[in-house]
DNA sequence: TGTACATCAGTGAACGCGCGTTCACTGATGTAC
DNA sequence: TGTACATCAGTGAACGCGCGTTCACTGATGTAC
């Protein structure tokens, strides 16, 4: 069955990234191994080296897949949203939620790969993956912040990003014990005004 | 030189242990060969297995010193302290600093293990000491805060140690590119009155 | 439109390598007398 | 205190395994006519 359609060639490409972008969040971009990934998309591993140069160059591409899917997520839950607090306050809900952490192949690469990618030597590709993803989501945070100077609501969205993002890996980090929960509910506490705040253990979908 | 002597087997195990808090925060959990690591104690792999029953083993050791090294260090900045709102600015601007991102191996374990204790499955041995060191840490930062009340002072304990944790691995995702310090910074500037906020470059020791 | 054939996406065996772990061995240590 | 010897911490070769990567091969695809 070698020689498949061009179309069916982008289709095995675009899962190979796909699966790629789940399984490096779920595992880490040492614990993915190349037989795996191909196998999670249905091939054999031989083929891998006809679509990526190397798994180096997987990783990069895996992790803007990633990013790309959450600054959508993010973008369709603005759009959907009746203005920015409220936009701002169903973000951080759902990202600080019990689904988020329980799920992290779904979840925000940026706090499921912020590990890994600090132990990658400085010119790694994955590195710059990384940053542009950050960057973008800083973007979209800082657009809904209420601060009038937008070097003011850059600072915001720095130090707000940063703690949903501690709170969340320290909760995975935690998770089985009753302080998995509290970094969730802390965080939202601290985050949210009062009378909008959520409970952790909502029933909203997984991701962020 | 076999069967070396008792004191000289206590020294090798301490050895271990040391290089492995620091090569584990390093390299991570799966980054640590064994064969590494006895080097780096100045032995040879196959020594290992009488020292401990595994990996596995290894690296819950490893986190339990690293942290016992952290809560050290925390308690000694406390005692030096004049009071404790000078104590906690001395903490967090230690904490927040170029040194701190720039040398895992001698940083808070909280922070570099993180994205791995997260990994691990959940009966793993790695999951309890890293839970305790947690524990310990956010009981020496709570016993600092203004709030009068415990529960109070343990909800801003849990939001100020995930925005630090958070900031510092975003740091060192970022590291070397501007946006690296904005984290360190920006941190800085929410958790610390403006008055005793200090610069990130600061000469500050490494670690926290 | 139909035929002939070069292209090349995917296969699966194979490579060298480093991993965690085991084990027969060594010889200084520590103990029994 | 001195001697004889059992203990056992450390050595280094070896194990099976999975890793990233390579490559000869296959045969349907896509193109040239």
């Amino acid at each position: 069955m070698p020689r498949v359609s061009r179309q069916q060639t982008d289709a095995n490409r675009a899962a190979i990234t796909e699966a790629a972008s789940r399984l490096i969040r779920e595992r880490g971009i040492d614990g993915l191994s190349v037989a795996d990934l191909m196998a999670a998309a249905g091939l054999t591993h031989g083929g891998f080296y006809g679509h990526f140069d190397s798994k180096e160059a997987l990783a990069a591409t895996a992790c803007r897949s990633a990013f790309d899917q959450s600054v959508q997520r993010w973008q369709r839950r603005v759009s959907s949203a009746s203005d920015a607090p409220s936009a701002r306050t169903a973000l951080i809900e759902s990202y600080l939620s019990r689904p988020s952490r329980n799920t992290p192949g779904s979840s925000c690469p940026a706090t499921a790969l912020a590990g890994d990618v600090a132990r990658e030597p400085p010119g790694a590709p994955v590195r710059e993956a990384y940053r542009d993803g950050i960057e973008a989501l800083l973007g979209i945070l800082s657009a809904l912040e209420p601060d009038e100077v937008a070097a003011s609501a850059r600072r915001t969205a720095l130090t707000e990003f940063s703690l949903m993002v501690g709170a969340l890996l320290l909760s995975r980090a935690t998770a089985g014990h009753a302080i998995s929960d509290e970094f969730l509910s802390a965080a939202q506490a601290q985050l949210l005004p009062p009378k909008r705040r959520a409970r952790v253990h909502g029933t909203r979908r997984a991701g962020h």
